[in-house]
DNA sequence: TTACCAATGTAATAACATAACAAACATAAA
DNA sequence: TTTATGTTTGTTATGTTATTACATTGGTAA
């Protein structure tokens, strides 16, 4: 778990970062994509597509793709990043500084932690760079038990 | 690509590894889980569970599960990984010696080389330890270009 | 207004994976 | 050898995740 906090201030930070982020690229922060969104930050695990699509109440039409493209250009915008170990979806915790960022996934609580840059990042490029491959995106998702939880156990 | 090499001789060694393996754990190694494990070694890229369904002739009677338990044996047993971001299974390269291995995935030729050890384990590790993290699996996969595909291109 | 492109609606289906139960088969104890 | 047991495979059905293709709507600029 994370500390306690008051959770509507992690949407609201989402939300307005996605809405600068549109601004300066000229892109539409649609109602759809504002509610898929705020869905995907009701609370710091991940969620997965169907559980978003029942979540849109009747204001949209929910449909399977309704969901894949509004979650497709929030990644695309850095604003939610997918997990593929999981299928699941989180919303990104520092939208734009994001680069060569990772994933500390709790199967306890199922809260994911976003970390960034570090000696990972650079010892992965290392390694790349002896082998001659040029990377163009990572996938790095660690499972296991956070702090909180085993203090709980 | 891989620089040209009998390929043959990848396919035999796996299969010796995982008779011997199977050997010192007491575990069968059927002829449906042979087959499966050679299909996957029929080349160094990943492959798809639908894909092994479609070639296993009719030896086997080829439906999903037979495929997915076969995949989940070689799993359990180290002799084949799970590619989460592509959906797809490769070959272990060195069963039993591995540990903290990751890939690299080239979207050129479509190979997949495993790495082990080295300072991403150790950065890993370090990383987690810092955040209390207890990690008991970890999701390491670089999309990329490969040497070979560079130097083609 | 028209023309255009982006965004969304809608239906169908593809791709990936598991549950639940039955039958076949190996092995070892009686 | 027979029986009992657990493992492996067969089979049907279904659950879950994601995309294709095409129609409609809506914003924006010529």
């Amino acid at each position: 778990m994370l500390g306690s906090h008051e959770h509507a201030h992690c949407i609201e930070d989402a939300i307005e970062a996605a809405n600068r982020i549109c601004d300066e690229r000229g892109l539409r922060f649609t109602d759809l994509r504002r509610h898929v969104l705020e869905l995907v930050w009701a609370n710091h695990g991940s969620v997965k597509a169907y559980d978003l699509l029942e979540n849109l109440d009747s204001e949209f039409s929910a449909k399977p793709p309704t969901v894949y493209r509004a979650l497709e250009f929030l990644q695309e915008n850095g604003l939610v990043h997918k997990i593929s170990s999981l299928n699941a979806y989180v919303g990104c915790e520092h939208p734009l500084k994001h680069r060569d960022c990772f994933f500390l996934i709790c199967s306890e609580c199922n809260e994911v932690a976003e970390c960034c840059g570090s000696n990972v990042a650079e010892a992965l490029r290392d390694m790349a760079t002896r082998q001659g491959f040029v990377p163009h995106h990572t996938t790095l998702e660690i499972e296991g038990t956070c702090q909180a939880c085993q203090a709980a156990s």
